[in-house]
DNA sequence: CAAAAACATATTAAACAAGTAGGAAATATA
DNA sequence: TATATTTCCTACTTGTTTAATATGTTTTTG
């Protein structure tokens, strides 16, 4: 399994389009800074999102990048998918006239189907939404805090 | 989350050493030659293994490498955890004066954790005995069928 | 027209993966 | 004791991937 910082990055910069792009487009450039994510390699990431169709994009001055769908209908998979590739472990031709495709086989659904299983059971799980509330909740949670 | 072609070759040459090193070790030239996997790289491999603890060695003419423990006591965790290191998805500090911390909290509380949790809950729980089993079981399954 | 922004492609430095090369040390056996 | 077998050890190589940078072009608003 794949889960790079370009994920990472992929995934908060879509926490912040969801936060900060309800109403109209954001420029690149303020999710770059907000998070801390170098704004040329934050283009090369916003450019595999587009193109799987998860963000859009609106060009020329003041332009920016919007969700393409609802925060939920956009989920980690997708968004791992689109800029890791298959985040599955994949499987691998063993070696030609090796005795070892029986333990192969084994491997492949004792442990290697287990977890693809299980990786897809959170990933595919987990909205944009999800993230979204999660993240507020906990901003609330410290604002709280501040003023006690 | 890692899984090289390394810890791959690790745990066939484990199942192989389960199922032919029951009573005295076994060269890992043999072990490399039955699955078709380089013995110069297998050696790496084992003085790893070594090294976890998980097989113990023979030195000199005859000698050869035997399961340290009992098969039922070797988890698919232990022998990843040797050979690609931590298989857990690692987590990484945010970039300094971001304000991002809010937003990888999230993700790494909704997804990695997780993620991380159930790559545990898979791998622990998969022993070198069950891996045996399943292997010998599917070897007799397909015997039977030779005959048909 | 000028600035702001998206869009596109090439290059780079560092790390990692998967192996290869070459030998040193230990030991059973003849 | 000599030899073959086998473990053990370190370094090197080659290709790929990651995380960027660099350098533009195109589109659109004011």
């Amino acid at each position: 399994m794949k889960f790079s910082r370009k994920s990472r990055y992929g995934l908060i910069a879509l926490i912040d389009l969801a936060v900060n792009s309800k109403t109209e487009q954001v420029s690149l450039c303020s999710v770059a800074k907000r998070n801390g994510i170098s704004a040329q390699y934050l283009e090369q990431i916003f450019a595999a999102l587009r193109r799987a169709g998860i963000i859009k994009s609106v060009k020329g001055s003041q332009g920016g990048y919007l969700l393409n769908h609802r925060p939920e209908e956009i989920t980690a998979a997708q968004v791992l998918e689109a800029l890791d590739g298959n985040y599955h472990i994949e499987e691998e031709v063993s070696p030609e006239g090796s005795s070892c495709q029986g333990i192969s086989t084994t491997i492949q659904t004792m442990v290697i189907d287990e977890v693809n299983h299980k990786l897809d059971d959170v990933l595919q799980n987990v909205t944009l939404a999800d993230l979204e509330k999660c993240y507020l909740e906990n901003e609330e949670y410290n604002q709280n805090m501040y003023y006690i």
